[in-house]
DNA sequence: CTCACATGTTAAG
DNA sequence: TTAACCTGTGAGC
């Protein structure tokens, strides 16, 4: 269940495992055992994340392609591998000291050529946790569109990494209403908002969980009872609905968009009203 | 125990 | 717009 900060610490736990080895790779359940063969005891050469994608590279430009989709799991531990237990999609053996990595339940994993993978990365947006990573580009298209702000920020065509988590964190941060069209946000609104991403997904990298409270106002500073749930983060309105806002006490609202669902403080976010022309 | 739902995406209708 | 993918978790009985 991951953001981008998830995907960007597995394909560098990958590559420390394994960069440089000779690499057995499996497919216990079969599902990816043709494609598995053509990369078994060749070299792994380096694992990188782009947005939600990851791609682990094999000698001769060769990629395998791992999205892990909402219940996608890739458990890396140390030493030989037990028999696999359960859909164990791909299995990667090797490096040194030795270790083992188990793929279960993935949306995709898949052998690529590198103009397969060039496709994939020309359709993604910018990703905050990449220093190549142009947010201009991003602005671009929000600017151009008549779409809301949440729906964009979403889109991994305009930012490639940012879930339901950073959304609705990064839209409360910066008191902005979900629905906001994107074409009504002035440049230097975008811009903070995508500086604070890189921010937010650098700290998600350094600690593997989503904290976007600022410590001024966090639960045991408001006097409240910290929420603790299965994500472990510490968020202002992600999945709050109906409780109280940290800084108003407004009660979180909830909606739904494309079929995923919003949260935001209908106090400290209100809708947009575009200016009134004067007579 | 069963059930609904989830940090996601795609394909079918 | 809806279902499907396929896994884990937490709430409710």
């Amino acid at each position: 269940m991951p953001e981008g900060h998830t995907l960007f610490r597995l394909a560098r736990d990958v590559r420390d495992r394994f960069a440089g080895s000779v690499v057995s790779v499996t497919s216990p359940q079969g599902r990816f055992a043709e494609s598995a063969r053509l990369v078994d005891g060749t070299v792994l050469v380096d694992a990188q994340s782009h947005g939600k994608h990851v791609f682990v590279e094999f000698a001769e430009e060769r990629y395998v392609h791992v999205h892990l989709g909402l219940y996608g799991k890739l458990d890396l531990a140390d030493g030989p591998p037990p028999p696999a237990v359960g859909q164990v999609r791909m299995r990667l053996v090797g490096g040194s000291p030795p270790s083992y990595g188990d793929l279960r339940g993935a949306t995709a994993c898949e052998l690529l050529t590198a103009a397969q993978r060039a496709g994939i990365l020309g359709r993604l947006g910018p990703d905050p946790l990449r220093d190549d990573a142009d947010w201009t580009r991003a602005w671009t298209r929000v600017t151009r569109s008549r779409g809301p702000i949440g729906g964009l920020l979403m889109d991994q065509a305009v930012v490639a990494g940012v879930g339901n988590v950073y959304r609705a964190e990064v839209l409360f941060r910066h008191r902005m209403h979900p629905l906001r069209p994107g074409r009504t946000l002035r440049r230097g609104q975008f811009e903070s908002m995508w500086r604070d991403l890189v921010e937010l997904m650098h700290e998600g990298v350094r600690t593997g969980r989503i904290d976007t409270v600022h410590s001024a106002h966090t639960p045991e500073a408001m006097g409240r009872a910290p929420r603790v749930d299965a994500h472990g983060g510490e968020v202002y309105v992600y999945r709050r609905q109906g409780r109280p806002c940290y800084i108003c006490g407004a009660r979180i609202r909830t909606d739904v968009l494309a079929t995923r669902n919003l949260f935001w403080c209908p106090r400290c976010q209100p809708v947009f009203r575009s200016r009134a022309r004067s007579a």
